[in-house]
DNA sequence: CTTATTTCATAGTGATCGATATGGATATCA
DNA sequence: TGATATCCATATCGATCACTATGAAATAAG
């Protein structure tokens, strides 16, 4: 590492040396979430996104590197702000069962937010992909399992609590609840409103083995 | 009408002129559909499909039209082979509780064929589409929407039987199962076994007002 | 001021997209 | 056989893909 680095680490903002950034990166990163959140990876081209995000091209690759690190970023910046916050969910439900409800319930609210996308990026956004792009869709595919391993830690501080029997499948009912979650942003996508978002996780809820 | 056509309506296959097909348009056709199964439509390239299919470029577009009229043929062989037989089904099941069991059961078996993509095609092959193609990601929602309605009407079936009380809400219940069966398809895509969609389809029924 | 550094705008890179024009090959019909 | 009809193989179309080379514009440092 060289001492110039050193110095623009210690004094980030300040003293930049160029000409400035013409436009606010976070916004900009914002529409690119909300392009890639609706149509996808590879269906979102450098065109669309350069449109919603007003910048030129040029800017766009040195500003976030190229498609898929702007990609990775985006789905970094949507769990930060419209997805479903699991793990303070998770660290202040009394019980498990409470933490599963409140979960499906956050999930509702953030599958059919007003003028946006509908349904889940995490789940949606890299389905349907080229074997080139083969990795961005393990990514998600990690952050999904990310999701469940977070729904059975949470079981198990169920059983470790006491408000679930030690002798229940907490695999099981961790595939089930995620793929519930999963299930509801398919009919989210398909036009189901909250209330009815809402019924399904409340029937999720009456397979619970009390 | 011409009378040609009807000639040719008349004597399908022993009369035509021409030059005969040198390939077998089904299993062209069939080689099309998997590719589409697990890349989805627009990751799929005619240049994947010529390959996959044997055949080239001028071939496809005079046996299939054009790349769209291919997939809509794909996912109309696709649901008489690789779909769940939802309709005969629901025509033999003794009860709506059993019906539904048992189109759970069947869609667990056929998410997940040895050496074909799993997952529910009708479910994920359009999920990341350009505006160019939104049409073809409707035709995926109508059909979804079709096998909620199927569900729907058995359910009011068993209503009429007698096997569900008349207060159930029905809208509710089809959509918590079509849910539950599109949440497993997901699960498939990201490696749940066979085992484990048929521990989700088992907690699902749990769920069944009795 | 000059110099160094970074961003911006224009224009265009080779590669691939879906789709086709052209002409020869292969069949049936008269 | 000759006429007609259909398919196959080669080569390629314009459009779009993700990405970038070039140089001018805008800032800070010396």
């Amino acid at each position: 590492m060289k001492l110039s680095d050193v110095n623009s680490m210690t004094a980030p903002e300040s003293r930049k040396r160029g000409r400035p950034l013409s436009f606010d990166r976070e916004k900009a990163l914002e529409q690119a979430m909300l392009m890639f959140w609706q149509y996808g990876y590879e269906a979102t081209s450098v065109q669309d996104l350069i449109q919603a995000m007003g910048i030129t091209a040029p800017s766009l690759y040195t500003a976030f590197g190229d498609k898929e690190q702007l990609f990775m970023e985006a789905i970094q910046y949507y769990q930060q702000k419209d997805g479903c916050q699991v793990d303070e969910i998770f660290a202040n439900a009394p019980t498990a069962k409470i933490a599963i409800e409140l979960y499906l319930h956050e999930n509702a609210v953030k599958l059919v937010q007003p003028s946006k996308p509908h349904g889940c990026m995490i789940v949606t956004a890299a389905t349907n992909c080229s074997t080139e792009s083969s990795h961005v869709q393990a990514a998600l595919a990690q952050r999904r399992q990310d999701l469940k391993n977070k729904i059975k830690n949470r079981l198990a501080r169920g059983i470790t609590d006491g408000d679930i029997q030690a002798t229940q499948n907490i695999e099981q009912l961790a595939d089930f609840y995620s793929s519930i979650a999963q299930g509801m942003t398919i009919q989210a996508r398909d036009g189901a409103s909250y209330a009815a978002l809402q019924a399904i996780s409340q029937m999720a809820m009456a397979a619970w083995p009390d």
